[in-house]
DNA sequence: GCTTTATGGAGAT
DNA sequence: TCTCCCTAAAGCC
């Protein structure tokens, strides 16, 4: 379940590994059979990531939008880069467990560091996280491709790579045209407009609203690639009352909001996880990174106490996501 | 086995 | 504000 980084990430190992090649789509699930058919044959000649949403461009300005939604994944396999930025593109990149780690960073913790890959070397690995596999570096196959497994929306295969597509709340045929329209209703990206006048866009629309700052953060037209946690943590971070309206936060503090996008969002990208507490240091950094039911400030955490005032996190609904935060601290 | 949950968003009301 | 869609895994019986 992905928010931005991941979306960053899943894009990066399309880059690495199936652009300048032709594919052949098909989908295995049934439910994108006309759209794999106009793609197959076709070669990936450019990838964009935008927020929550990648776009993939084939031959003839056809593009293929994808939004991963709540449960959406991407499995890769075959010859995939590894480098050590990206071990966990190895496995499932979107779908995270229980605990908000990307499962394939679990992969990588869970085997040990640097055990996995050479770096940057492509490696034949297939891997899928279950229960019963969790753990485990990969399983090798027999025969090339694997089967797919599961609902299979869409499959992207190469000579030597696959990528499975599950469960996406968007996977259509688009033109340029329509490409261009949807990137135009979202919000800055800082990964794709580090400039000063995509902070100045966030901050001129943020102090213009009276909606509260915990739904605008996740206003994908405000500001693109927040999703639930990063809202939350971003907030805390802020020490920001999640219901402050937008226009009443001084400048100052929205602008730091937006730097702070700026900073996380990279940091999720390079580790595949929702660190939001990277501030931390030493000791408390190892601890918290140790235990992944120990990785935030406030998600997830209602009825715990704050990790700096002590006061219990609460839990409220807000924009039909639940949002966690503390009541001393962000005031 | 069944229910619940999840990092999202669109469309109807 | 409500309802619905997408899928898999965890938690419960």
């Amino acid at each position: 379940m992905p928010e931005g980084h991941s979306v960053h990430r899943i894009a990066r190992q399309f880059r690495s590994n199936f652009q300048g090649q032709r594919v052949t789509a098909s989908s295995p699930q049934g439910r994108f059979a006309e759209g794999a058919s106009v793609l197959s044959g076709r070669t990936l000649v450019d990838v964009k990531a935008v927020g929550k949403q990648m776009f993939l461009d084939f031959d003839d300005e056809l593009w293929l939008r994808v939004h991963l939604g709540m449960y959406g994944a991407w499995d890769f396999a075959g010859e995939i880069t590894a480098d050590a930025t990206i071990a966990s593109a190895n496995g499932r990149m979107g779908q995270t467990n229980q605990h908000g780690t990307d499962l394939a960073a679990a992969i990588l913790d869970d085997a040990g560091e640097n055990s996995l890959h050479s770096i940057g070397a492509p490696r034949n690995t297939r891997v899928r996280m279950s229960e019963q596999t969790k753990g485990l570096a990969g399983e090798e196959w027999d025969t090339f491709p694997p089967p797919p497994v599961g609902a299979v929306r869409l499959r992207l295969l190469t000579k030597h790579a696959v990528a499975d597509l599950r469960g996406p709340t968007a996977c259509e045929i688009l033109d340029s045209t329509a490409v261009n329209a949807v990137i135009a209703k979202l919000g800055p990206d800082p990964l794709l407009d580090p400039s000063s006048a995509a902070e100045d866009r966030f901050t001129a629309v943020v102090r213009k609203k009276a909606t509260p700052i915990g739904l605008l953060l996740m206003d994908q037209s405000v500001v693109s690639g927040i999703g639930n946690v990063y809202r939350a943590e971003m907030l805390f971070r802020s020490r920001i009352d999640p219901h402050t309206p937008g226009k009443l936060i001084p400048e100052e503090l929205v602008r730091g909001l937006w730097r702070d996008w700026a900073r996380l969002l990279p940091i999720g990208v390079e580790t595949g996880q929702m660190m939001t507490m990277d501030d931390l240091e030493g000791e408390d950094y190892r601890r918290a990174m140790a235990s992944r039911d120990d990785r935030h400030w406030v998600y997830k955490r209602e009825g715990l106490p704050c990790r700096v005032c002590g006061t219990h996190i609460l839990l409220e609904v807000m924009g039909a996501r639940k949002l966690y935060w503390c009541p001393n601290c962000q005031r």
